[in-house]
Parts: structure tokens; C-alpha cells; sequence
RNA sequence: GUCCCCUUCGUCUAGUGGUUAGGACACCGGGUUUUCAUCCCGGCAACGGGAGUUCAAUUCUCCCAGGGGAUGCCA
């Protein structure tokens, strides 16, 4: 049978990392042994879903470049594939696990969901310490007469629809990473909520029929729904269905151990986005999140992935997401780009920040063309692009005296070494690096100056600051006449304070 | 509280009874160099603890500890 796999986010919030990586090990599996990718929005809590949240899904894969086979977008034999649009479906079900007795109408009203988080843990807390045997919704309305709650219910009476977890015996399975997980029915979540009062399915009930409807075949899903996983088992039993197998992938972290979470850093993709991280990096990097691939090898392409990709490669213990290590894959991925593609991936940064008009001219793509190689060594994030470039596309500040001199110079030796280089430069072919190097060295040599001396008041002076692309290229982007123009200010500056 | 899952360098991991426990990031040295980077070389650094099983356990079993997750009319 041909695999199918599905990534059912809910529309509530930007598109996480930690849910991406779900989706991605989805589609790898998918990919890998030839099978279906499924997106299904589970869009059932009314009042958090969105349909920006959606665009943002949709923007957020577009960029990834990682797509589904069947969607809400571009249609399947499945469908529909939004689960606001299979409403009634919900209900049909709920009502059929009613008339076999393995659900029940509740009446009851659901303060306890209306306090905050906090004051539940406390109320149930507090149950325990009283030696209260069991925990959750106490089962009170599971003894209601069946004809007498349908009579209720037809009768309009607020309600919702719960699951009826056996008393007793156990219920398991085998999770494909994990092996035989089993619970005593006695320790699942009793009788969870299937059909909301507002008529709209939970998560689970949802969950279980579409999975069922649509053909799935594996459920990836981070470990965080283990404790659902029985709910599932049994309504897939009490509906006579099989159930698709289950691979819960170890969690997320952040540097404390705690579920990744905004506090650590960015979580939502868009931000890695905005911070110019490459989309190639972000999937390699989270892609060895809690699994390998080929030893000795630390540079995927999403094919490569595809093609490796195994779930008995992937890691039982939850990993720690390291915003220092994507750094790195970052700066490698952007080394990897062609000069062309390092212009098109930084000119909407630029252009962000005012050095470069929108769009570009002629000459200020030429200007990035011909920077390009300066930089892509330097570059951490496409977002340090406009630092790195911005002495080619604006007049930097006359440098202060004091912000040229090289060490162990003084204000009058800068001078004179500025003097020199000044002069010097007008004498060169800056685009011939390896002359201009020679040049300046005799220059130094013959004025006992080193080097560095020569070069550092020059950089200042030309760049603005002292960290800068390689002098004689950075020369040759600007054009020697501005470059001296910049340097006779900065020497103007440096006489005056001697 | 209860239930469930997890446990190799700081971090991500390789490893499936016998290895000098390997790699990557980070960190620390050194080299190249025109600042900053890149690049190259070297170093530091791990099997949570205790019982077993075995000629032999990081690898298998059990217990403990620690960490995490769940316990919603959110997913």
C-alpha cells in the first residue's frame, strides 16, 4: 500500500519551527519510500483560528520550497481538506459512536475550561492531596439514561459529545520509533470531549476520522501527543477501523530544556526569514534536529534528504535547538551561493534598508555584482549585507582622528602614513589587487611603516569603519576618485587634530 | 499528585557485546592574512548511578536518580 502521510497544522499562530519540522520529517518519509504528502488544516477552534495564519502557512512553505501532494490549495481525491468544510461530518460520527454506546452526551457546564490554566492545575492539585481516585471530568453524565439524554439533547439543551474510555483493561500500541507503549484504561484521560456545544469536533475526534477518511497510513507527530495516542486507539477500535501506525519524534528544546518556545530566541520561520537565514540551512540544520543521516556529513540539500531519509535513523531523546549551529549552516550556505544568486538573495535587504532603490538601478546591481565576492565570506546572515556594503552606497561620516590610527601610531605618523597611502593610491590600478599590494608594501618599507599602517587610515577613511572587505577590491567597487576624495577629508581631519 | 517518554563530549550526533568511544558546532591554541572573516592544523571534552546476564558491557535486563511531556469544549 502507498504511504500516506499528512501535516494537519491549526491556523492559531505563525508557522513554528518545531511544527515545520514535523512537516519536513513527514515529507522526507513521504519522499523516501515514493508516498503520498497531505496537508489538512485543522481549523475547528473558532475563536484562535485565522485565515492570516493560513496565508502565513502557505507563504511559509512557498519559501521553504517544500510542497504537499494534496491540500486545500491544490485540491486530491481526499478532500476536503479543510476541516471547517467536513463540519458535519464530525457530527455524523459523534452521533454513530452515541448509538453504539461508545460515546454520550454531557450536559454539564465547563467552568473548570473557563479559568485560567493556573487555577486548574491548582483545583486538581488540591483534589489529589484530598485523595481524590481519579483525575479530570468526573464521569457524571455517563450514567444519564441514553434515551433520556438524546431526549435532552433533541431538545436543544446545551452539550457536548464525550468518549466513553473503558473502566478497566488496558489499552496499547507500537509506536514505530518508540516500540509497545500501554497504559491501564484507568489512567487515560477520562472520557475526553469529542464534539464541542458549539457543534465542532476537538482535536481528536477530527483527528481520527479524517486520518481514517483520508487514508493515512503513519501519524508523525512530535512525543508531546503520546498521552492522546489511547484516546485515538480506542475510537479507531469502537468504529471497527484500523489504525494508521504511529511515530512520535523526540521534541524540540530550547537551551533550558523546556519545549522551545519564544523566550529562547526566534521560533516563528518567518522571523528566520527576516533575519536572512537561507531556507536551504534552516531545513538542513533542522532536519538533524533528532535524526542522522550519513555519518561524516553535515551538508544536506532537501533531495539529499529525501533520498536518506529513514525513520530508524531518527533519535528517541529530545535535542536542543542551537541557534549557533544554524549560524554556521547558514554562513555555509551562503558561501555555496553564486555571485548572481548572492545579489538576488541580498537586494531585498538592501533595498530594505534605503542604501538601494526599488528597484535597483543598473549601477547599483553592477555596484552589488562586483561586491558580491567581497562579502559572501563575511556574511553571517543576508541581513549584515547592508552593513557590510554600506560605505558603496552612501557617504560615510568623516571618521574622527582618533578612530583611524593603526596601533602604536600616533596622530602625526597616521598623518603622514595616510599622506602617503593617499598619494600612492593615485599612482595604482586598484582592480590589479596584487600590484596595489606590492606598491603599498615598498611604500611602507621605504617609510618604516608596516603595512597595516598604510592601509588602516586609508580603510577608515574610505569605508567608515575599521572592519571592512579587502582594501584594494573594496577601492575598485567605490572608484579610486571618490576613494581619494574621502581619504583627503579624512587627512584634512587628522592635520587639524595633530 | 498520577500516567507516559527519554538519558554518549557544553550542544547536535555516530556507535547495535570486544573501538585509542568517531564526527560536527561551540570553546582554546597555532598557521595563512590587509582589518574582519574565510580557510588549514592541533587541543579540550561524554557513555547519570547501582545491581545483574556474560569470558567481555556504552551496547542486553531490572531498579534508582535526573530531565521532559501529558493531565482543556487548544491543537
Amino acid at each position: 500500500m502507498k504511504a500516506r502521510v499528512r501535516y494537519a497544522p491549526s491556523p492559531t499562530g505563525l508557522q513554528h519551527i518545531g511544527s515545520v519540522r514535523t512537516a519536513l520529517f513527514n515529507y522526507l518519509f513521504a519522499r523516501s519510500v515514493g508516498g503520498t504528502f497531505i496537508l489538512r488544516l485543522e481549523d475547528t477552534d473558532r475563536t484562535r483560528s485565522s485565515d492570516a495564519y493560513v496565508k502565513n502557512l502557505y507563504d511559509t512553505f512557498r519559501w521553504l520550497g517544500f510542497y504537499w501532494d494534496e491540500g486545500p490549495d491544490v485540491g486530491g481525491p481526499a478532500g476536503p481538506y479543510t476541516q471547517s468544510e467536513r463540519f458535519a461530518l464530525y457530527r455524523e460520527h459523534a452521533d454513530r459512536l452515541v448509538e453504539m454506546g461508545k460515546a454520550y452526551y454531557c450536559f454539564c457546564s465547563d467552568e473548570k475550561s473557563a479559568k485560567k490554566d493556573d487555577a486548574v492545575d491548582e483545583d486538581d492539585a488540591a483534589a489529589a492531596e484530598q485523595g481524590a481516585t481519579g483525575f479530570g471530568y468526573p464521569r457524571t453524565c455517563r450514567s444519564i439514561d441514553p434515551a433520556e439524554a438524546k431526549r435532552r439533547a433533541d431538545s436543544g439543551e446545551p452539550h457536548v459529545i464525550r468518549l466513553k474510555i473503558p473502566l478497566d483493561g488496558v489499552t496499547g500500541f507500537d509506536d514505530i520509533l518508540l516500540g509497545h507503549i500501554e497504559w491501564k484504561n484507568a489512567d487515560v484521560n477520562p472520557d475526553p470531549v469529542l464534539l464541542k456545544s458549539d457543534g465542532f469536533p476537538t482535536y481528536h475526534l477530527a483527528n481520527v476520522v479524517d486520518d481514517h477518511l483520508m487514508g493515512i497510513t503513519h501519524v508523525m507527530r512530535a512525543q508531546e501527543w503520546i498521552p492522546s495516542a489511547p484516546l485515538h486507539i480506542i475510537m479507531y477500535e469502537a468504529f471497527g477501523w484500523d489504525p494508521p501506525q504511529l511515530c512520535h519524534l523526540p521534541m524540540v528544546l530550547g537551551e533550558d530544556g523546556h519545549k522551545l518556545s519564544k523566550r529562547h530566541g526566534a521560533t516563528a520561520v518567518d522571523e528566520f526569514r527576516k533575519k536572512g537565514y537561507l531556507e536551504a540551512a534552516l531545513i538542513n540544520y533542522v532536519a538533524m534536529l533528532g535524526c542522522s543521516y550519513e555519518d561524516g556529513r553535515d551538508i544536506f540539500s532537501l533531495e539529499d534528504l529525501a533520498r536518506l531519509f529513514s525513520m530508524d535513523h531518527i533519535n528517541k531523546a529530545p535535542a536542543v535547538f542551537d541557534y549557533v549551529k544554524l549560524e554556521w549552516f547558514n554562513g555555509q550556505y551562503i558561501r555555496m551561493l553564486s555571485d548572481e544568486e548572492l545579489v538576488g538573495r541580498i537586494t531585498p535587504f538592501m533595498v530594505a534598508s534605503g542604501l538601494v532603490s526599488e528597484p535597483p538601478s543598473a549601477a547599483q546591481t553592477s555596484g552589488l555584482l562586483a561586491a558580491a565576492p567581497l562579502v559572501k565570506e563575511r556574511l553571517k546572515y543576508l541581513s549584515d549585507a547592508p552593513e557590510a556594503l554600506r560605505f558603496l552606497f552612501a557617504e560615510p561620516a568623516v571618521p574622527p582622528a582618533a578612530e583611524m590610527l593603526p596601533k602604536k601610531l600616533d596622530v602625526a605618523g597616521t598623518a603622514k602614513a595616510l599622506d602617503a597611502a593617499v598619494e600612492l593610491l593615485g599612482t595604482v590600478d586598484p582592480s590589479d589587487h596584487d600590484a596595489c599590494e606590492a606598491a603599498f608594501r615598498a611604500k611602507a618599507t621605504e617609510l618604516g611603516f608596516k603595512l597595516g599602517d598604510l592601509l588602516m587610515p586609508l580603510r577608515v577613511a574610505v569605508t567608515g569603519t575599521k572592519v571592512s572587505p579587502p582594501l584594494f577590491q573594496s577601492i575598485a567597487v567605490l572608484g579610486r576618485d571618490k576613494a581619494v576624495e574621502r581619504a583627503r577629508k579624512a587627512l584634512a581631519v587628522l592635520r587639524a587634530a595633530i
